[in-house]
RNA sequence: GGGCCAGUAGCUCAGGUGGUUAGAGCGCACGCCUGAUAAGCGUGAGGUCGGAGGUUCAACUCCUCCCUGGCCCA
């Protein structure tokens, strides 16, 4: 057979013998070879951690980086896909502290580091196979063969190379900053991770009163929502220019904020009433209450009390909650630290690494986290009358920071840390953003450009174990003799001595290499200082560390950096698409990508974000399974921008997705049903075919050329709708449709101009759809042509747009639409054809074009006879419709008035307007309207008692008198239909002939007769007797036809001559 | 609290630079076709374009404020 039929296996079915195929064919290393001697087209794949399973989000961020790139690749480009994997950093600790039910890192460490780190090697790839066999279902053709893998030694000495060249720059240092931290993993977090955790959290609120030294009765008020900071409270700040007040309530005097006085009701203590309610007996502005001391909140803490526990100015102070004073512990707040230096104020920090209190003066909390401590904490300060109003446990609703991973609240605390120090260079990534291509440009411009404005240097490294060991060695004797250490070559001159072959850069191995220090005289050892960085680091240094540059393939790096073309989810917008960024500006001050895709989140039916803890989290499998891939994937690119947040509601993937694909699927089997052995070669020329095929030629190209425009502009929705429109409107719904009889030829073989025109279309749309569904994309092209059409190019202009002929069979689309409106509404059926229908349409669209649709046009409404009306006919009367664009740039504020008054145009003035001669009348309202042609569209309006349906300047108008020949008629294709039925209910072929005998109502088998030959035609009877019954039928009906009783039977011929 | 995005028919989405009667698909109702039939097609109902103001001869479109949802940041 020579095109072979789709079948009818399931899509999951369907999908994986073609995967089968493609295996054996070693395919997707054949386009790489056939494009190898291509420009470069680089793409950077974003490496996912494969310790957990791959969502239905990867599939949506995986779908479009393989439409881009298979797409550059049929382009003729080259286009090097390499594989990626993440595979250091904590999610993946925490994951091996849950397998090995331990916690935190006094743990690990009895476990012992070296043990540990063997675990986390091992468990990196748990669903390796999975990421790797999805990907694959998916159709996400990317090189497995020779992965980066962020933990080799290779990788991590590129690593390195990049941590010396900023150290060498002097953009890498060791500072003491207030950072959010992590007490159970027992690390800081970046700003980018902390950006991941953010969530709506209720925490205690209580107003705290501080007493002045000396003053028996007045209080500085004092609202915190961090209970657990008050034993370290070294100072209160206020803001120097606000005003304060001192009111009394019950008693005592209370100092406070104005602003806030007036408006603060302070729960449980001043009876739903604000502050200033009260007798105020004192104002002052804030620096004046600088200076002044108090006494201790909390003997829990040693404190010097020469540096403490005086009022302190700080321009930080809000007005706007709390109460406009500000309780200070340095080591827990960024302003405390900063405010403690500046005054120099004591540091007190009796929170240890695991978030609890240890060696305080107070028994209640040692041993405590924070958390724990803090209603005991708030307990002791009611009893002692210290606080103001009630204890709130859950007092104040705030968005809080929580560790993305293991999901603890964070504090802030003071760390030693190091940095890349990032804002030295913010100017540049700033410009260099500017470059870069968003998509969509407001993430770049508003999200990510605004994040880079408020850069802050890059807190770089982890307290942890699982991870690229900062390669800084530090001086035992003097810390100012530092090194930092770019490759293992360098490491082995500092070191004496050969790596040994089973060298390991990881932790403890690494710390155990030290060497003597080299300033002159000074005789310590340099030892590698304990942390291990970031793992966005990592990632972010896959363009060098991919080609573990610049050890080695120097010519690859060059060839592959930067990108033309990244694609990762919007969450990545502080992670990836920044750690990229800072340090390709950083070390090479260059942009990393120059085209970069964000795409949306993936929701739940119901728009909830998908999370484990939900429940809700969609399985791609499940999808796939049940739709195929093609069909999740259009459903994903089309269904709406890619930016735009996804609703995953999989009905939706067979309302959008399965039955275009299925359409297509059936338009080949059309194709294919009729061909036969029908060939291209024996093709006419396009310009020798009917014009119905040239009109199907010049949309693809149109269409052709605008997907390739769309595209190349990275709008992937755009092109894929373009396609889908193409080939459910115009290559299923109309061409197949109007052009059926010239298929079906029981007699002889189909047109071979049809066949041929239909052939190339099917062809141009699965190498146009090939980047986004490839897998029926493929199956047909095989079948149409016999190669991969993954190996075809992506198609272009065969120069045979037309746009006469478009607007022409717009025209007539829309005309047999209306017909068919006007036909419903008078309740006749198309079956009753009709004598002769009228149509007007507007000048620019007649032409010998559309004359000839008219043939398609009939034969669409099954009218005998079509007229095409001019503007004399007294079948329309031109009428005028205002352009208000035009009319307003003229007439302003009179355009209505303007607009009102082309009804005062004559039939003739309209008819000069139509013909592009201006018009000048006076209205009857006195003004004096001067009209363009440009400024009136002239259309019709028909005066007839025909059928009338109109849209626009399109009108048809059908004849309404059926004459005795037309009822016959109409009846005779009653027969047909029925007939036709009943073949298919015996379940012949549609080229079986037969034998066919009608018997019932006299008026029935009169224009049986009458129509003898168009039924016997239509039907392939062979014999056909009319008021008697065949004997021995296959079939025998009793059918009614309009309340007539009509028996009909039907035999299989098997006469010679068939 | 701030930034960005979204809010158009029951659902999913289109709607350059303001311009006439706001569109499509799905779903629904009714119907057609029965030689693409494990298909295909038509017609119809359905919208105060999130709300309120404002600019303008004219606002889904521009401006302001507000509401809802999402993401991000403090």
């Amino acid at each position: 057979m020579p095109y072979e039929p789709l079948g009818f296996d399931t899509p999951d079915e369907f999908e994986r013998a073609l995967l089968e195929q493609w295996r054996s064919e070693d395919l997707f290393h054949r386009t790489l070879e056939a494009t190898a001697d291509g420009e470069p087209f680089v793409f950077y794949e974003g490496p996912p951690t494969a310790n957990g399973r791959p969502g239905i989000h990867h599939v949506f961020a995986r779908t479009i980086k393989d439409m881009v790139c298979r797409y550059h690749a049929m382009l003729g480009q080259r286009v090097t896909r390499i594989a990626g994997w993440d595979t250091h950093g904590l999610p993946v600790e925490i994951e091996v502290e849950k397998a090995l039910n331990i916690s935190g890192k006094a743990d690990i460490e009895r476990f012992g580091v070296a043990a540990f780190n063997e675990q986390c090697k091992e468990s990196v790839f748990r669903y390796k196979s999975d990421w790797e066999s999805l990907s694959e279902r998916i159709g996400y053709w990317l090189d497995y063969s020779r992965p980066y893998i962020t933990y080799t030694n290779e990788y991590i000495e590129s690593v390195w190379w990049l941590l010396k060249q900023l150290h060498d720059r002097d953009l890498l240092y060791q500072g003491h900053k207030v950072l959010p931290y992590c007490p159970r993993c027992g690390t800081a977090l970046s700003s980018h991770e902390l950006a991941q955790g953010y969530e709506t959290h209720r925490s205690p609120s209580i107003h705290v009163l501080f007493r002045l030294v000396g003053e028996a009765e007045r209080y500085l008020l004092v609202w915190t929502t961090t209970p657990w900071t008050l034993p370290s409270n070294v100072a209160v700040a206020v803001h120097p220019d606000f005003r304060y007040v001192e009111h009394e309530v019950d008693g005592r005097r209370i100092i406070v904020e104005k602003v806030i006085a007036e408006q603060q009701v302070i729960p449980g203590a001043t009876q739903g009433k604000p502050v200033a309610a009260y007798p105020r007996v004192a104002e002052y502005q804030g620096r004046d209450l600088v200076g002044q001391r108090y006494e201790q909140l909390l003997d829990a803490v040693a404190v010097d009390q020469e540096h403490a526990f005086r009022v302190v100015p700080g321009d930080f102070v809000t007005n706007e909650e709390g109460t406009g004073l500000v309780h200070m512990a340095p080591a827990f707040g960024a302003d405390d630290y900063a405010t403690g230096r500046r005054e120099r104020l004591a540091f007190v920090n009796p929170v240890d690494a695991e978030g609890r209190f240890t060696d305080t003066a107070w028994d209640a909390i040692n041993g405590k986290t924070v958390f724990e401590a803090n209603p005991i904490i708030a307990d002791r300060l009611v009893r002692e009358g210290k606080v103001f109003g009630r204890y709130q446990p859950e007092g104040y609703e705030h968005s809080y920071p929580f560790c993305w991973r293991c999901d603890s609240p964070l504090i802030y605390y003071a760390r030693q840390s190091w940095f890349v120090r990032t804002t030295a260079f913010q100017d540049r990534m700033i410009a260099i953003n500017r470059d870069v291509e968003w998509y969509p440009p407001e993430v770049g411009e508003g999200r990510f450009g605004e994040w880079l404005e408020n850069n802050v240097d890059w807190a770089l490294s982890r307290d942890r174990y699982w991870g690229t060991p900062l390669p800084v060695w530090v001086c035992d004797r003097i810390s100012e003799h530092r090194v930092a250490i770019g490759s293992y070559r360098e490491l082995e001159e500092r070191w004496g001595k050969a790596l040994p072959a089973d060298f390991d850069p990881h932790k403890p191995f690494i710390d155990e290499y030290t060497f003597p220090c080299s300033a002159a005289g000074c005789g310590g050892t340099m030892q590698r200082i304990p942390e291990v960085i970031d793992a966005w680091f990592d990632s972010g240094a896959m363009p060098y560390a991919q080609w573990h540059h610049p050890f080695e393939n120097d010519q690859e790096f060059q060839q592959h950096f930067p990108a033309d073309f990244i694609c990762e989810g919007l969450d990545q917008t502080r992670g990836w698409f920044y750690s990229l960024l800072a340090i390709t500006a950083g070390v090479s001050d260059s942009p990393a990508y120059h085209h970069c895709v964000v795409n949306g989140l993936v929701l739940d039916a119901d728009g909830r974000k998908m999370s484990k803890r939900l429940g809700n989290v969609a399985d791609p499998w499940e999808a796939v399974r049940q739709f195929g891939a093609d069909a999740v994937r259009i459903y994903l690119l089309a269904s709406s921008q890619v930016w735009l947040e996804k609703r995953f509601d999989p009905s939706a993937i067979r309302e959008v997705a399965s039955a275009f694909l299925n359409r297509l699927r059936n338009a080949y089997g059309f194709f294919a049903l009729y061909a036969e052995d029908w060939t291209p070669e024996t093709a006419p020329p396009a310009a020798e075919r009917p014009l119905v095929d040239r009109w199907l030629l010049s949309r693809l190209d149109a269409v052709t050329a605008a997907v390739r425009r769309a595209w190349s502009a990275y709008d992937v929705t755009g092109g894929v709708r373009t396609i889908v429109d193409f080939c459910d409107h115009e290559l299923s719904n109309w061409y197949v449709r109007v052009s059926r009889s010239r298929f079906w030829a029981p007699d002889a073989s189909a047109d071979p101009a049809a066949l041929a025109t239909l052939h190339e279309a099917l062809a141009g749309v699965a190498r146009l759809l090939a980047p986004a569904a490839p897998f029926l994309s493929d199956a047909i092209h095989r079948r149409l042509t016999g190669v991969s059409v993954h190996l075809a190019g992506f198609p272009d202009q065969q120069g045979r747009r037309d746009q006469v002929l478009d607007a022409a069979m717009v025209a007539v689309r829309r005309l047999a639409s209306l017909a068919r409106a006007a036909r419903e509404h008078a309740g006749l059926r198309v079956r009753q054809p009709i004598a002769r229908m009228r149509v007007a349409v507007p000048a620019a669209v007649q032409g010998p074009a559309f004359e000839s649709f008219l043939d398609v046009l009939a034969s669409e409404v099954n009218v005998k006879e079509i007229e095409v009306v001019a503007s004399d006919t007294e079948l329309v009367r031109l009428k005028p419709k205002p352009n208000y664009r035009t009319l307003g740039k003229v007439y302003g504020s009179r355009t209505p008035l303007a607009a009102t008054s082309t009804s005062e145009l004559t039939q003739e003035q309209l008819g000069q307007l139509e013909g592009g001669v201006a018009v000048t009348i006076v209205a009857s309202t006195g003004d004096t309207f001067d009209y363009r042609p440009e400024d009136v569209v002239v259309e019709r309006e028909v005066v007839t008692d025909w059928l009338v349906q109109s849209d626009g300047p399109l009108v048809v108008a059908l004849d309404p008198q059926l004459t005795e020949e037309l009822r016959r008629e109409g009846m005779a294709r009653e027969v047909v239909n029925r007939v036709q039925r009943l073949r298919k209910e015996a379940g012949y072929d549609y080229n079986t002939r037969i034998e066919l005998s009608i018997s019932g109502a006299d008026d029935v088998l009169a224009a049986t007769g009458a129509f003898r030959r168009f039924v016997v035609g239509e039907t392939l009877a062979r014999r056909l007797e009319a008021g008697s019954d065949l004997a021995n039928p296959d079939v025998r009906e009793t059918v009614d036809i309009d309340g007539r009783r009509v028996v009909i039977s039907l035999r299989r011929h098997d006469g010679a001559g068939g």
